[in-house]
DNA sequence: AATGAATGAGTTTTCATTCAT
DNA sequence: TATGAATGAAAACTCATTCAT
């Protein structure tokens, strides 16, 4: 009971406030550091980053996949959201799947790092890459499927297969001004109509 | 007395010999290890399978992207040789240009963790991919152009970035069952190619 | 308004409880995990068995070593009250010696690790080491003096020895069947007693 | 062929000579710091007092079991070879074995801090601990088998018991001036020996 | 009084790279 | 030339201890 709930002073709300703050700092941090130094930078750089000690990232992320889940983990959401949303939303379907890889290239392509994270192999990674197929597969399972129900896509085409590749698409470094993702998963995506019967 | 050039033993050769064969030793050993453990593996890795002390590795490769370049250097020659060639031979210009690719996905799905060495990033790398690239564009570049002016493929696509593209694709854990690289990139190629007008 | 010392609740009493209350769960929770993970466990664990924070467990035990001698004072204390108990009822004097030095090991082998703490070294430990000894050889000192009298044992053995040889002997991984403690100890005593001359 | 093996200079002879410089130089130290600051001492300040880096350290001890069972094998070795000798030339077969354990205890009291690596638990140094036992163990064998076939000692005492009640005594702070491990080795013999019926 | 977040020193371990022989 | 021992800089990870609330 000591600190009146409503009084001026909020000791338990600043402290929890001061923890949260940590945390954002860490997670901003890591976000920089891991498009500057990659998924695999040093934990001190980011800590050092964040302005804390190494101690303090370990007790919020106790692993490093934590660490880069949580860093992306909003936008994963968002582009796990807009699946069914976009399904809904956009017609034809195929729109509709255009747009949601449009919302996904636009996460891979901004976090840099992540197209690599992307990847099943890298030893502890699986889980991460796990997580993250998991999330995403889902939403992404019925737009292609829609598609092809509507005549519009090659049939057999796997969601993850899909994400995979598009995903492995956006893997460039910053500053190749000569490749553009986009432009080539424009081509896949063409590759994937249903062309009409000459 | 070692090294009298007309004498009737030739030990300046058998030192040459020697000096070649544990470049030769180096290279295998090291093509293996790249495919076990990654072209990051460790040096004494490498100079333990090839026999050799790692003092004689580094003579040999003083950086890691020489060692990597050579190692693939007898593979991107093929490439590079092939690209004149199936455009001679092959007609039409489009199943040239698909030929090249089996070619160089072949390389690629090969000898795992090249694919990762094509991004241009990653430090020391930059000189290695420039390497790459320099030696396989040049083939690789009258082949889309071909296609073009047969009227095959879509205007404006670039050699370089196809090669990224595809590169890219090739990116897959041995053992993901779930994504096949080829089958990306004939979607990729597919929609490269101009539809007959309905 | 706390603390009014006559008022119906008794806010301070409560505090007090709760301080209490707090001891006990460090000392039960201490108890446990030094047989776990021995008398170097990390001070987190004993404070998160024990359910509070680490600050509290400090605020008790400013140090380990009065936090492991809080733990076992109680045993060591009934241990101290039972030398003259039992000299006074047991008789011949080797007789109660041998129920005291049951005792102490009763005691050294149930809380395994102890033993180790009864060696003098270990640094901070040295305090703690004098406490223990202090307390119980006074208690430990008069019976062999007794048997000594009575001519049952050698003559010139020093409880404090004694009891660091018991001590030493008691050290067991728990998991060891080929070496049962008592055993060694019967024949330390046995060592002890004054042959009848044949 | 450089270096003509009969010519003055014999460089193989003096890298191989450094080589075993820095394994004495790692041994002693060692010897010096396990009594200084116990078994675990950190690797660092072994490699330090060596005058080598870390590295070469871990190079020539992976482990620090490897290391510890470097530091005394000479001694445990010594102690095991003595075991089958002293029961041929002593006699009758009690003297025999109350000389080797002089031999073991003096091994014990010398390198201080073994006899806490007797103990079989501490994690990884099972192996190690295994390791003595198992070189120990054969030699000591016989000596009580004689003693009790000479009727000298009490039958059903096993070798491996003993070894470690006598290890067990040893354990005591260099400057402890009140306990003396060899007069607590005596009793236990003592309480060995078989009485001549009065 | 209690809490537990933060700190950062301390340790282990791995490897690229150098260099004496 | 070849060797591989030596070096030491990194990097990860753990905890005892402090201290603001």
């Amino acid at each position: 009971m000591p600190g009146a709930e409503h009084s001026g002073s909020e000791p338990v709300d600043n402290r929890r406030a001061d923890v949260a703050r940590n945390q954002r700092k860490l997670l901003e941090a890591a976000a920089v550091v891991f498009v500057t130094s990659g998924v695999d930078a040093p934990v001190r750089e980011i800590a050092a980053k964040a302005g804390v000690g190494v101690g303090t990232l370990y007790r919020h992320f106790p692993t490093r996949a934590e660490l880069v889940e949580a860093v992306f983990r909003p936008q994963v959401e968002a582009c796990a959201e807009a699946g069914p949303r976009l399904l809904a939303e956009a017609d034809p379907p195929l729109l509709a799947l255009r747009r949601w890889i449009d919302l996904f290239v636009d996460f891979l392509v901004t976090k840099q790092g992540l197209a690599n994270t992307l990847q099943p192999d890298s030893g502890s990674f699986v889980a991460l890459h796990a997580h993250f197929v998991g999330r995403l597969l889902p939403a992404a399972e019925r737009l292609p499927g829609a598609a092809v129900a509507a005549g519009e896509v090659l049939p057999d085409i796997q969601a993850y297969a899909l994400m995979r590749g598009v995903g492995n698409l956006c893997i460039a470094g910053d500053e190749d001004p000569n490749y553009e993702p986009r432009l080539m998963i424009d081509l896949l995506l063409r590759g994937l109509e249903v062309r009409p019967a000459s």
